[in-house]
DNA sequence: CAGAATCCTATACGATACTG
DNA sequence: CAGTATCGTATAGGATTCTG
């Protein structure tokens, strides 16, 4: 199975399973933060605190649940430093390097055409 | 803005912004049957019932609902052929079928790594 | 600093019934 | 056939408080 080809191969008919468990992965991905979280750690290695200021708006409980999510599912490692104050970092696993490369353009296609779509200006820092 | 590039030179320091339009139309593509239903437009155009057989399990309400956010994205575009029985044809519009360029290997990625990632067998017609 | 635990609420979502 | 309307619920998600 190979990323170029058609979807028809894998379903024919194009119908897309109810019970197909590539469901909860997408369900994981396509989380409300599940995106910005992934992608906020392709440049690298973030705390808990630079994760949670990266992603403005996430709650400390949506970033726990998102960040336990992957890590149950393989994308994202978690690392506690034995030290006080504690000292957690999180980064991608090669798997969530990998799902990143796809969500990337993804994030800049919506960027690029939000403002089109909406109607409205886009805010930029 | 190229898809290739880098966020931080979009979002210095890496940050995604929290009033920025984008999330919108993030969430919209992010949305629970929204990457099945656009995906299973990329083939061909089709009819609400074939739609709804395509999309496994999604309700007529979010159909429905889902189709409505995604022809005022201008993403999709509705097209009622005035007989009765009614008639009526959704396809993606030339933006779009762009965005599918985006999503198709997104689901083929799930697709390929759910059950490694779950720990348990893919369920394939 | 990095969370866990609680509580609470909006709304996303589904099931059902109805209609031009 | 292609929806809309209504209702009911689950749960995703936020705000707050507490702790090693």
């Amino acid at each position: 199975m190979s990323v170029g080809m058609a979807l028809d191969e894998i379903f024919p008919g194009g119908t897309f399973p109810a019970n197909c468990p590539s469901r909860v992965v997408l369900d994981h991905v396509t989380s409300k933060w599940g995106v910005l979280v992934l992608v906020a750690l392709e440049r690298r290695t973030l705390r808990w605190g630079e994760l949670r200021r990266a992603v403005e708006g996430i709650s400390e409980k949506m970033l726990a649940q998102t960040l336990k999510t992957f890590e149950a599912d393989g994308l994202v490692v978690r690392e506690a430093l034995p030290v006080i104050p504690p000292h957690v970092e999180y980064s991608l696993t090669p798997l969530g390097a990998e799902l990143v490369t796809l969500l990337r353009p993804l994030l800049l296609w919506t960027l690029e055409n939000a403002e089109t779509m909406l109607g409205r200006p886009l805010n930029r820092p």
